[in-house]
Order: C-alpha cells, then structure tokens, then sequence
DNA sequence: ATAAAGTAGTTTATAATATAAACCAAATTA
DNA sequence: TAATTTGGTTTATATTATAAACTACTTTAT
C-alpha cells in the first residue's frame, strides 16, 4: 500500500540538501545554508549524516586562506533521492 | 526557494493516516491500522495529534458490543494536506 | 601590534518525535 | 471459568532535529 519513506531523506533539511545538490555539480557549505536558510550547526550535523549514508561527498579545502567545504551529490545519492520521491507518490498520488 | 513542510504532516505514518482518510468517508481503528501497517500504539498516539491540530474528526461508539473507533478527514485537514504536496514539489521540484 | 569583529565551520546540550512495549477493559472461545 | 482475542491507551525508550555554545582562524580597525 505505501512504499517506505527513506528516513534519511524524510528530513526537511537533508532533503532540502539533496534538493539543492542535484540542481548544481558542487555547491560549499555557505552556499547550502544561505539557499536552505539552515543554521551552520544544523547544516553540520546533515551534511555529515548524508555522507555517511554515501548520498554526498564531502572535500575539504581552502579558498585562499578561508576554509571550504565542497560538497557534491553521489549516483547512490541520486538514486536514493528518486527512490524517495517514488515512495512519496504512495502516499500523495500523482496528485504531485 | 523551499517551501516549509508542516512537520505535523511530515511524519510517514500520520501522512499515511491522512492519505487513507482522503480517499474515504471514514475510516475505523482497525481498517486504518491494516492499511498502514503501524502498531496500534503508534497509530493511537497519531490519530490523536491529527484529531488536535483539527486535521481529523475521532468519533468513538460501539460495534455491537465492541468499541470502535472512527476517523474522518476535516476540511482542515484537506487544506492542510494539499499544502503539504504543494510544499513538498519545492524540494522535489519536476521530478515528482 | 593588538583588539574587535567576522567567517566557516564543529561539538554538545536539549527539546521534540517516533515507536514499541507494556498495559487495560471488555468480549469471545475453549 | 480460564485462556485468548479484540480494541484500544499509556508509558518508556530510542532517535532526531535543532539551536546554542564553542573552536580556529582571518580580516579590519585603532
């Protein structure tokens, strides 16, 4: 009847996240939380938990002498992303 | 750019409890226990948070001489569902 | 040179949520 | 009449989301 909702996607900011990261071929943390409109350390803990699940990469680096934290969308995050809006449609119908 | 997704909404099983309430009249306990899959714990605790944010009516009498238990949609309910997916294609945009 | 303010984050504490387990009352069945 | 089933509710626990506090550094102002 309706298809599991993937947790880890079924989360406004993550899915925001992902949202935002299929749109674009990187996009750096400031980026990410000026278009999610996230607080740094809420964007922190997200973007480390969709690593973890393999969704995003994560690279570290400068920009110039500033920090800079690049993080790109994987084919599993890709993947995952449809899967859960597949899922979605048990619940809402086409209606969407 | 994304669009807030009501978190009383954005909960798999009470989005399920929604989603099955559309399609009906009313819905019993029991049938909306089997067509969700939940425990009846975790669907008691759920009606219960969409009956007092308005989004369902609880209506509770007896089958005979069993108790039983009906839910129906609100027009509240509907507004606020319909809310939910429009918000919801902020995230996952055309793909959906 | 040094203090103040800003940038780019991380860590941690707390509040909210979801969920199952345990429970209850009555009905049914053995 | 004892055990089981039905139809739930309450409560305890684990997970999650989130903001606040913090770290480490850079830039700007004095």
């Amino acid at each position: 009847m309706f298809k599991e909702l993937n947790p880890l996607l079924h989360s406004e900011l993550r899915l925001a996240v992902m949202s935002v990261l299929l749109g674009v071929e990187s996009a750096d943390f400031v980026f990410l939380r000026e278009q999610t409109g996230a607080t740094a350390g809420n964007l922190s803990v997200q973007i480390d938990k969709l690593q973890k699940a393999g969704y995003i990469t994560i690279e570290k680096g400068f920009k110039g002498k500033m920090p800079r934290t690049t993080c790109r969308i994987t084919e599993d995050g890709i993947a995952a992303f449809e899967e859960y809006v597949t899922a979605l449609r048990s619940y809402i119908g086409k209606g969407i």
